[in-house]
DNA sequence: GAGTGGTCTAGACCACCCC
DNA sequence: GGGTGGTCTAGACCACTCT
């Protein structure tokens, strides 16, 4: 059969006109139920049978839409289990995004020294980078990641406060963990995705201060903006990172 | 049917203990093909229908295998027209592999100013690099890549001399474009994909002449190996880079 | 054994390109 | 119109997990 039972958003898709594949509507639908909680980070979700005949489409196109879903991290297979929306909870995916590592390549996991938290309006620039309005609360977070007894990276760390109402430095402080592994289980927001933008810079007094370091020594700066389901921007940060004896890894394809 | 009529490499593969999809095994093929150069950078490969005749497997099945090699860019497929090699020629393709661009995010294309090219013989830390023995021949190129009427990279970069032997400084200049493209359509070498390992450093005073700063100025040092087909190590470079007005950009996912 | 995801096949029709 | 890749379906069997 070639004409399938068509999903929900089907018609008011074919009155556009740009097409759209099934798979790729079955993909949108999928995120909606994850926006909206209806399953949650560490979750099941219902299976491909399942989610075929609650779609009205074959068992082969919603195995396509989870495929691509599952390529982003977004969901996770588990043979002869189920799907699962995917976590930064567990041990190896805690510092998904963090490519400092040690000269060989060996990953190093850091723990965390909170500076403060504080919460100030947004100005242009960071508004203009979470997408929100001029004067919108947020919360900047101070930290040290220490690797290997070493100092190495002081973040400033800016959230929305908006989706994160009620952040305090002792529950911070507490979780012992990375902060998204912390956001996720707290509101359950999930970072999907990330774009960073890296400079070489001298360090300020107040970095040499953290890192222990001189004024003037090279330093990276690692700008990051942070999406969530829907690609949502909720997170701006700015690293700076010492590399003397770490580096920053990325793999090119 | 569930058994089909297996491909070559089956029955070799069948006596092992790790099991392989047949989709792996397609791709495997076809990769080998492509160390042969029986298809070469730019060309079409044989249809879908083609090559699923020729391995003895259903379409679907090279499908995924063709797949798998388009999202590492080895290959590209183009509706109504075929599947082609993947190439570094085209100008949107040219600087791959560059993540420099200016603040805004603006893709900027560099010119190149060559300033030497040197056959010296491998190092211990570049023979590591680039799994080879010590001792073996190099061609190391210098150079500056210009963004915008400024000086904002110099790179030293290495390579295997066997792979690309009579490299000449008259053909780098000649060939007016990026070096992984001069490498492509001489010697049939492709650049698949590529790792790097990025630091903040002072500027030496060999960078602070070519770059036009002061000895000391923060600059990154972006390590650079790059592999062909089969994941063989072919060149090895370090790039110093001004990050005045200009950002190295990553996507984390 | 029942239920899950993983692989493979076979065949249909669509969208696109070129002759 | 014929060939190419792109989407979708239907059904089979395999591999893994849990009970």
């Amino acid at each position: 059969m070639q004409t399938p039972s068509l999903p929900i958003s089907a018609i008011a898709e074919s009155a556009t006109a740009s097409f759209q594949p099934l798979y790729e509507q079955i993909k949108s639908l999928i995120t909606r139920s994850l926006v909206s909680q209806e399953w949650k980070p560490g979750e099941a979700i219902p299976s491909e049978m399942d989610l075929a005949k609650r779609y009205g489409v074959s068992q082969g196109t919603v195995r396509k839409a989870v495929d691509a879903l599952a390529n982003e991290y977004i969901l996770v297979r588990h043979q002869g289990k189920g799907t699962f929306v995917a976590t930064h909870t567990a041990p190896s995916q805690q510092y998904r995004f963090l490519r400092v590592r040690d000269d060989s390549g060996e990953v190093v996991h850091p723990t965390t020294s909170f500076i403060g938290l504080e919460k100030v309006k947004a100005d242009a620039g960071i508004a203009a980078k979470l997408g929100v309005r001029v004067g919108t609360t947020i919360a900047t977070v101070q930290r040290v990641l220490i690797f290997a007894e070493r100092p190495l990276i002081f973040d400033q760390i800016h959230l929305v406060n908006a989706e994160f109402g009620g952040l305090t430095m002792a529950a911070l402080e507490a979780s012992r963990g990375s902060i998204y592994s912390y956001l996720e289980t707290t509101y359950g927001t999930r970072m999907i995705r990330a774009e960073e933008k890296i400079k070489s810079v001298a360090a300020d007094k107040v970095a040499a201060k953290y890192l222990n370091v001189r004024v003037g020594a090279p330093l990276l700066s690692i700008d990051r903006v942070a999406y969530t389901y829907g690609d949502k921007p909720v997170e701006w940060r700015r690293g700076l990172c010492l590399t003397d004896g770490y580096s920053y890894f990325n793999e090119l394809a």
